[in-house]
DNA sequence: CAAGCTATCAAGCGATCTATTGAATTACAA
DNA sequence: TTGTAATTCAATAGATCGCTTGATAGCTTG
């Protein structure tokens, strides 16, 4: 046996522990839906259709493994993703699995509905200042409000219908959400054209985008800060 | 229940299963090796310390998780990473968890002993121009054929000490391994300065500098071509 | 073709661990 | 005190896991 072996082994099993958390669909959904912002327990239990208790326990093993903080407010408790690193972290996570396992890309394209036509980065800001477009987040208005693509105003899917004459005729409208597993903005592309609009989806969701931007070009909330319990 | 819950379940059921190729230690001590070169099984199972059918276990479920590569040489077959993103999401695990989980950075502690002068990228970069130090790669020989920085002459660390004098008196050498979680670099720090030279160690170890540079300026082999079986 | 090495497969086994639920408990606000 | 939010606890049922052993298949070489 080699010398050191304990230690090496030691070393693995505790990373190993961060790596477990990653190893639940229920806990790869409470993160990415803490990508989008930070939440409570109620909030999160009922975006990812679990129990109270069931959410608490899986926040609590995601807070264990080091990828979460958590304050109290009141009587409630929000959760956040622990650091930039942690949200870069599941994103590496969730586009190896899209572009390495036809699993995943195969339930994409189920939940995703038909495709719809995309615009890069470069694109957007191109056109955003040529003023030949305008940008809309159709994601829920408090998602929106932890942090959102500047220049772009707020919309949520749900309202987009009854709001269509707040979008000028004249340019075409880019919709985003939450990223490239969320259906929002393909929705949103559909009901803007059978309202006889131009129409496409950004490619990248909030969370990427935010990732790839330099500090100030975005507007993100900082994350949480002041005293974290145990 | 809300719309589309079975398939936003089968979506993240699908991202799980390359999830759940992180929770074992055994299997991230095998991504670790495969960070440095592509290997066969044999080689793998020796070098974590397995027996061949528990290396192959291990290999066939990160090769169905859509981590790894491989394919059949003559009699044997060897696995190497899928792609650089395979690489990038490693390199992303194991910095989050030594950065946020203090059973990491403890048990990194303990295998690494004692800390070392080290020096980061740039530094290292006017140094090497200056002519004012020598690089040197302590992994072993095949790890090095297999990659490693420009510039860097390959000194095994178990031929260090008798190959000393290769090294030139009047430079400081500057000594890298695998990253973070191997103990070469320090021990051939220590094992040079107690020769009376003067060392320190990189920073980076050879997966996360051949990510950070462009294409060109390191020596990467190509990822493994040809038919992929199964 | 036969022998020898390498990797995979099949089966089994114990063991640990898992997710989940429902009820009891703690923390805070009004 | 009352009510809401979150955590804890107990318990179960299941599942999964990791590893070992022995047999099998693929390839190379004599």
């Amino acid at each position: 046996m080699e010398p050191g072996r304990e230690r090496k082994d030691a070393l693995f099993e505790a990373v190993a522990l961060m790596g477990k958390a990653f190893a639940s669909p229920v806990r790869l959904e409470l993160l990415d839906l803490l990508a989008q912002a930070p939440r409570t327990v109620q909030e999160l239990a009922r975006a990812s259709g679990q129990s109270i208790a069931n959410a608490s326990q899986h926040l609590q093993a995601l807070y264990a493994a080091g990828l979460l903080s958590r304050r109290r407010e009141g009587t409630s408790v929000r959760y956040a993703l622990a650091g930039q690193d942690v949200l870069a972290l599941w994103l590496a996570l969730r586009d190896a699995s899209a572009a390495r396992l036809a699993e995943v890309e195969r339930a994409a394209r189920e939940y995703l509905g038909e495709e719809v036509e995309a615009i890069g980065r470069e694109q957007l800001l191109t056109r955003l200042s040529r003023g030949e477009a305008v940008l809309v987040d159709v994601r829920p208005a408090e998602e929106y409000a932890a942090g959102h693509i500047v220049g772009a105003r707020s919309i949520p899917i749900d309202e987009l219908e009854r709001r269509l004459a707040e979008l000028p005729q004249d340019r075409e409208v880019i919709a985003y959400c939450r990223g490239p597993f969320c259906a929002y903005a393909n929705q949103a592309v559909r009901t803007l054209r059978s309202a006889g609009r131009r129409a496409r989806r950004l490619e990248e969701g909030w969370p990427e985008w935010s990732l790839g931007s330099p500090p100030g070009e975005a507007t993100r909330q900082p994350a949480l800060s002041g005293p974290v319990e145990r």
